[in-house]
DNA sequence: AGAATTTCTCCACTATAGGAAACAAATGTT
DNA sequence: AACATTTGTTTCCTATAGTGGAGAAATTCT
């Protein structure tokens, strides 16, 4: 970089007010029931700093807000979040267990995950497959693009046009280019629950 | 708690030296070749301050470090905390529970899975992380492309740049950005498997 | 309700954080 | 080797962080 470098002053990291912070510690303390006094007390901080601080009359130095971060069991990274960031692309998208969007047949049955993301490349889903059953038919599935499994539970065997079949079992995990012709048996009493990750080219 | 509570000298949050808040931020300004001039003309602090603050002669103020941390993709955790570790390579195809090729140290076990093909776009690993641990260092983990994370077992905190902790824990699932600064916190007493899904892009 | 008590805010003071500039050390150049 | 330039440290000064104590505002208790 440049020495002659100057940030305008309103994209520097200065803008942050504070008073995020305030609340923060405030909320903390209060969900804790604590008082200014006691809480100073344990943290080694006077209640009149405290004060200050959570009406963001004071720019704390870092180690009292460490300390306070430890006395009232607070997340530090989220102290550090910045509220209207800019530049860098900060896409994500998350899925509790059982919350996806999910397509099932009698006996198959599949969950997408993550699908709130529009412009993501990968496609991650998870897929049961009924006892004894198969994910293909009489023809293979085949399309441009590679697959990625790993086997939660139970056992199948996975079969394709090119190679001898595999058998898996939970924790077993298969790379394979998808346009090759492929497909699923679940081989043992209990239903094999799958992870497949897809990527199109 | 009692009013009159009264914590040891050396029991309380004080006894935190700032020796390692010093050396953090100075290698983490070094590690990206900066002078303190630079670095203190980005974060809009001065260059004696950021000396004296690397020096441990003073204690800076929380907004000063908050400030360094943004401009320096320091993780602001690990402030707070302690421990570290490191990065991937590699390929294959079908890998059997345990088989893949191993790489680990005391708080961290990634394991690739399928580097055999060498011509596939994602990568996938199972990544064990100790209990209470974190799999990021003094910086944010930052790649171009995209990472799609399934929790096997064990609880954790997604920590990111641009969004606020996420506490996921057996079954969830994330997708993000990982040009995003991003992090892993092992939260519970027993250690958290992940399996990821990398894609570069 | 008013009194007693607890909890927080405001003031006055001291210690020090943070900045500008002088200084020193290291590095590059002729 | 002497000079120039760049990087880090120290000095000095001002603004303010952090504190204890006084006062205000809630809160609780007769």
């Amino acid at each position: 970089m440049t020495e002659d470098t100057e940030i305008p002053a309103e994209n520097r990291p200065e803008a942050e007010d504070g008073r995020e912070l305030a609340k923060s510690i405030r909320d903390a303390r209060q969900a804790k029931g604590w008082t200014l006094e006691e809480t100073g007390k344990v943290a080694g901080i006077g209640r009149s700093t405290l004060s200050k601080i959570e009406n963001n009359q004071t720019r704390p130095s870092f180690e009292i807000v460490r300390r306070l971060t430890h006395v009232l069991d607070m997340n530090p990274p989220q102290l550090f979040m910045q509220s209207g960031h800019n530049g860098i692309s900060g896409r994500r998208d998350y899925t509790l267990r059982g919350q996806g969007e999910m397509r099932e047949t009698a006996t198959y049955t599949h969950e997408l995950l993550c699908n709130e993301l529009t412009s993501k490349h990968m496609v991650p889903y998870i897929a049961t497959i009924k006892a004894r059953d198969v994910s293909a038919y009489e023809t293979w599935i085949r399309h441009a693009g590679e697959e990625f499994m790993y086997v939660i539970s139970g056992e199948l065997t996975f079969i394709s046009e090119h190679y001898r079949p595999l058998d898996l079992k939970a924790g077993d995990s298969l790379y394979y280019d998808s346009g090759m012709g492929h497909g699923c048996i679940s081989t043992s009493k209990e239903d094999a629950v799958v992870l497949w990750v897809s990527l199109e080219v």
